[in-house]
DNA sequence: AGGCTTCGGTTCAATAGTTGAACTGACTAG
DNA sequence: CTAGTCAGTTCAACTATTGAACCGAAGCCT
């Protein structure tokens, strides 16, 4: 019996989980992004188990958001970078972070992200059509190409049947 | 010892993790927020353990995402719903959806939220200072007023103090 | 009144994952 | 030829997850 995996759901986001939603991936993931590309940093910086750590870059290797390149040869060492996918997680790790900043952190921001147009303001989640930022009640679902009823969707197929329920 | 805490890491994510970084929590929410709202819809749409389920609403009541509300007396019967600090997650859920969409559902979005204006697009994280689209390389980092040298940034707070590495 | 059903959990034993310390192996520098 | 660096692996103790069974309060049916 292993932890339930999320990958057969017919859900994005339990599909992401598949791959960041570990314990200490998404923290592994932003030291990566911020330059702690080697294995011995890592371990130094988060204090992460060696063999935790190892089984999570070689997870996150197989799903593509990371990969090894070999940064010098004699001996022959190595090194984690982003891929193209894990580039495009880090506005979602950013702004789970402004969420952090704004709901977890009174003494105010650890980190703090400067944008190459000079501002430090948070980034902005917002709707692709009208610009506008999006709010939780201005949203309603539909089932797409991808649905089914299955486990993780068994009741949710049948909510957007229905119209939704909010 | 129990899971490591990231509770006290001086990084807003970590902060973060530690609220909704569980295996199952993002898909609670998620549930919570399209309607489904009892226990029993929740255990049936998932099939997650009882006693997780359990644990895990108990823990998101906690970190005041989510709040147990009586929706009946005689028998009294309450259901679950997302706090204000829920709701401000939820466009941080879709971006992490709609990553699902881009790089893990070849077949097409299982579910498609649909934004007040009509949009189907998917959110675009943007930066609040000049609204372009927020891409990792564009970004670099500095300490702020809530940074530490400890488990978690250890090495962190180096590398930002030395003007980044990358 | 007595029995069945619903809802929202709790309990439990088996299994799987996490932890931290110690160890390994390839290689280099001195 | 000894010590050191880096990137892991191994291992035993401990915790967490899983899924099935059980529980208790209350309403409904006859």
């Amino acid at each position: 019996m292993r932890q339930t995996s999320f990958a057969d759901m017919h859900c994005s986001l339990a599909r992401s989980l598949e791959v960041i939603g570990d314990w200490w991936s998404p923290l592994i993931l932003r030291d990566i992004h911020l330059g702690l590309r080697r294995f011995g940093e890592l371990v130094e910086d988060l204090g992460i188990p060696r063999a935790l750590l190892a089984a999570r870059l070689d997870a996150l290797v197989g799903g593509a958001v990371i990969e090894k390149v070999e940064y010098q040869q004699r001996p022959s060492r190595h090194e984690y970078r982003l891929t193209e996918a894990g580039r495009d997680l880090v506005p979602v790790l950013l702004a789970l972070t402004a969420w952090g900043d704004r709901w977890r952190s009174p003494d105010g921001a650890p980190i703090v992200a400067h944008h190459r147009c000079g501002a430090t303001t948070p980034p902005a989640i917002v709707c692709a059509g009208c610009g506008e930022p999006i709010v939780a009640g201005d949203l309603d679902y539909s089932a797409g190409p991808g649905a089914a009823t299955a486990r993780g969707t068994q009741l949710i197929a049948g909510v957007l049947a229905g119209g939704g329920r909010r």
